[in-house]
DNA sequence: AACTTTAAAGAACGAACGTTCTTTTGTCAA
DNA sequence: TTGACAAAAGAACGTTCGTTCTTTAAAGTT
């Protein structure tokens, strides 16, 4: 057995994308189509160097299978201006899992589909989807999932004269004052926008 | 065979846990162990009926994979009216993965950090992440990283008179007419924004 | 040109796998 | 308590799988 070396990158690119597909490591007599190699055994040999570098592992029943970082993504070093152009994009830096730059607690995160325009102006848009945190409590700015009379609204929290107002981010929508009740559902942690491809 | 039933809810459930730990669905021998089965037919029948019921497919070679229900989305069922607050929000799900929501083609995607406002009217922020797809050809409308002049930047693709123009999503920014080469360094299908908590 | 190392292919084989068919157990109603 | 049907188990079998070992091809070195 050899060392890591790029032409195994390549593989890897290979298999992450048969994974997206099919969200599972095939066998080794698939593996060497997938891979355009003829050979069981140094499909082996690949993975064995794949999983010495990180990216796969074994369970206790000889299973392959792919570990963290398997699935994380990189973050070009350079950023993009969009203002002006500038900046080169290298591939070198640091490596993310999306999920885990925007969740911290699976268990109270939620989903949501926004719903209409009244956020726009915070670049909020129609179908965009919420990722939000279930609490009780939120500071002031912040975007928040507010129940207010039995009903689900997204917009900031903020204060006029003592009392909470939920303000929207578009002079076409009201402020909402509530007069009954009002609760907070939960806090807006990301935002997460599909383009149709 | 018959239908789907409450006690297959619970099959599901044990395999669901078991992929999210070793992301892999197991051969049948295992899956007895996991579903605290004994008999193989009887596993293989329980997967015909959740494959029946949309949650598990089979790839051409016969392999077992999750199909995209088996990941439960609270997205589904849960909108939250921005305009005007309606809607229930309910909470079934309780596992999703947002990676595969916005990667296709894994070896293919890049993140970028976006700088400058020039877009901010499509909704694209100063300090948002834009997932990028690699590759050289875009469509009309289709905002996309490019490259003049050796510098990169993201701007909506779109045609002036025949010719190729980069224009951005803010009066306050002039439109990109390349003199020199132009090249599509990839086409936005994704955005991410991480609010401070 | 001869040698060495690495990359890839091939062959062989027992173990494990998926499938099909048959048998047993459990449940409930007539 | 018998009959009917669903749930689960078992048995049998050809196929595929992963593994190990051997062989060939290519690349680099002396």
């Amino acid at each position: 057995m050899t060392d890591f070396n790029p032409k195994d990158t390549e593989y890897l690119s290979k298999l992450q994308d048969y994974y997206a597909e099919w969200k599972s490591i095939p066998s080794y007599a698939k593996l060497c189509e997938v891979l355009g190699i003829t050979s069981k055994s140094w499909v082996k040999a690949i993975l064995d160097r794949l999983c010495a570098a990180g990216f796969l592992e074994r369970t206790p029943d000889a299973v392959w299978v792919p570990t963290r970082n398997f699935f994380a993504r990189p973050l070009a070093e350079s950023t993009v201006q969009a203002g002006m152009p500038t900046a080169a994009i290298s591939n070198e830096g640091e490596y993310f899992v999306i999920d885990d730059m925007l969740i911290d607690t699976p268990s109270k995160t939620t989903l949501i589909t926004v719903k209409g325009e009244s956020m726009i102006d915070a670049g909020i848009h129609d179908g965009d989807v919420a990722v939000v945190e279930k609490r009780m409590t939120a500071n002031m700015g912040d975007i928040v999932v507010a129940i207010v009379d039995n009903e689900f609204t997204l917009k900031t929290l903020d204060k006029e004269r003592g009392q909470f107002i939920l303000r929207p981010a578009n002079p076409a929508f009201p402020v909402i004052r509530p007069q009954g009740s009002m609760e907070i559902f939960g806090v807006l942690v990301g935002l997460i926008r599909k383009y149709r491809r």
